[in-house]
RNA sequence: GGCCCCGUCGUCUAGCGGUCUAGGACACCGGCCUUUCACGCCGGUAACACGGGUUCGAGUCCCGUCGGGGUCACCA
């Protein structure tokens, strides 16, 4: 029998990081195996914009490279793929829990479970529905509806007993069916929840594992029971311990972004991002700009690669060393064994490690692409980019080396794009070495000339000149670097100056050198 | 609170009874390199939650305690 897994969303209007990894594992799972993954909409509770709401977590899942093969865009020979359009299927089988004894139909009004349920609680005791409202027969249904009651279906849960679920991450876990409540399945409206739908949908796409977060566990009790019940095989479940906040164990929620920049590296990481969002003319908003949801970091300039080789990491290993996938690897490597059982606390300090190696072994060629579109929204590069473009912006990556960690951090040479008219200069900067020291604007003056004689204008022949100068006046090369670099950049720090001046070429490093003496004077 | 799950450096983890005076990675600290920054190189600090067993021998098995988390909906 062939391995089929699912990532079953709802429509929620972003892509949490969990999710990801969560789809991560069961993609892994069956491609890696020969098998199909599975794409289903849980949108049991059916909201109005459905295809709205749905549209991130589908482009998510494609930039991080999670191709589904059957799901939403894509169909299937199981279909429809939106739980809202099997409504046919769910209650027929309610039907047949509903004959076979396995359900009820209950009239208890919300107000009458919430006194029972109170009760309980100041008895002290855990609550347990009484079943007063349960109908056995149609009279007794005709009887409760004449009285203006509502009806809704209730599984039938045994009140004693265990079950023992083999689960292949936590291995065997004893379960008693009495710690489960008499779930309701559907609706007075006949609309029907959540855990009927996903048993239905199991069993009809032919779900051979169930790979899901931790927070599942305690349901898998009403789901094996409606298995059971229905007929259904039961499929193999592993659930997935969750992605914890940075720094605790406590599941990572989106609603928490307060929270979490209070600590050191995820404040940084913000920060990091919003710079870049600021330059990029982007209007951020906790919903859509957040760490917590993947679409941040394809808008700062992650690369998906990275991201998903440390969500691989986060609580699977393959060795004690090995650390770096590629996507082969990962497919031929992974196994639901391996996964550990503890949650993992996501922390971005790590994910930027991954990230730099990435950006660093990746051909320069497509960094050039990757950077592009950053320089083009930012409005320091026109669009379309004009030809002499790529060879330019990929001189400046090659002399940036691993400053450009993500693709957003081309910003920061900003100074390359902009015209020698238009440049902008850090003041403390401009003070402390140019204004301040004396004689350094006398001295920037002198190397202006000796830069004008240069020929070519290469790195080599710039450092050679340089460290001349530096001897025939009986300088230190700091002395006139920083001077230079300031001048020519605006700014403080940068890559090495050879680099800069050749990159900017003679005509505009001599043009930028003249207004820097100008500005000071 | 009931039920369930989990517990190795700050973080991610290796460890499936002896080779563990516990290994790797990120972070951190110190040094080197150096025209700034980044990188790189060298070195360092740092963990088996606790208590009982079992065993010749326990981070590894069992029990308890403590701690952390999840879940208890006509949400998914």
């Amino acid at each position: 029998m062939s391995i089929r897994t699912r990532f079953a969303p709802s429509p929620t209007g972003y892509l949490h990081i969990g999710g990801v990894r969560t789809a991560l594992f069961n993609w892994l799972f069956a491609k890696g195996r020969g098998g199909q993954f599975i794409l289903r909409i849980d949108d049991t509770d059916a909201q109005r914009n459905v295809e709205e709401a749905l549209a991130p977590i589908l482009h998510g899942l494609k930039w991080v490279g999670l191709e589904w093969d059957e799901g939403p865009e894509v169909g299937g020979p199981c279909g429809p793929y939106y739980q809202s359009q099997r409504l046919d299927r769910y209650q027929a089988a309610v039907r047949h829990l509903l004959e076979c004894g396995a359900a009820y139909r209950d009239f208890a009004t919300p107000d009458e479970l919430q006194a029972e349920r109170e009760a309980a609680q100041a008895a002290g005791r855990p609550f347990v529905y009484s079943r007063r409202w349960r109908a056995e027969t149609e009279a007794d249904a005709d009887r409760l509806k004449a009285q203006g009651r509502q009806g809704v279906v209730r599984l039938l849960m045994p009140r004693e007993g265990q079950f023992v679920l083999h689960d292949l991450i936590r291995g065997e876990v004893r379960i008693d069916w009495a710690s489960e409540q008499d779930h309701v399945i559907q609706r007075a409206d006949g609309s029907c929840l959540y855990h009927l739908a996903t048993v239905v949908d199991d069993h009809d796409m032919r779900i051979s594992h169930v790979i899901r977060a931790e927070e599942h566990l305690s349901n898998t009790a009403r789901q094996v029971f409606m298995f059971e019940r229905l007929g259904y095989s039961l499929p193999q479940f592993g659930h997935l311990p969750y992605v914890a906040e940075p720094g605790s164990k406590t599941k990572l929620s989106k609603r928490k972004l307060e929270k979490y920049l209070k600590n050191r590296d995820f404040a940084q990481l913000m920060e990091h991002g919003q710079s870049i969002a600021r330059r990029l003319g982007l209007v951020v908003t906790a919903d859509t700009f957040n760490p917590v949801i993947v679409d941040f970091y394809e808008q700062v300039g992650y690369l998906p690669d990275a991201l998903v080789n440390y969500l691989l990491l986060l609580g699977w290993s393959l060795d004690d060393k090995t650390e770096d996938f590629t996507r082969e690897e990962m497919l031929r490597h992974f196994s639901l064994e391996r996964v550990n059982k503890a949650p993992a606390s996501f922390d971005c300090e790590k994910l930027l490690a991954f990230q730099t190696r990435s950006m660093q072994r990746l051909p320069l060629k497509q960094r050039v692409a990757l950077v592009v579109p950053f320089l083009r929204q930012a409005g320091l590069v026109t669009t379309p980019p004009p030809c002499e473009t790529a060879p330019y912006v990929s001189r400046i990556l090659e002399a940036a080396g691993d400053r450009v960690k993500v693709a957003g951090d081309i910003l920061d040479f900003d100074d390359f794009f902009r015209p020698d008219s238009a440049l902008v200069f850090d003041e403390p900067t401009l003070d402390k070495r140019l204004r301040k020291p004396a004689g350094a604007r006398a001295l920037l003056e002198k190397y202006r000339d000796a830069l004008a004689q240069v020929e070519p204008f290469e790195p080599s022949r710039l450092e050679s000149l340089t460290h001349s100068f530096v001897e025939e006046n009986g300088i230190k090369i700091g002395d006139i670097v920083h001077a230079v670099r300031v001048a020519i950049t605006g700014k403080a720090v940068g890559f090495g100056l050879f680099d800069t001046l050749a990159i900017l070429g003679q005509q505009r490093s001599l043009a930028r050198i003249a207004r820097a003496l100008e500005i000071t004077a």
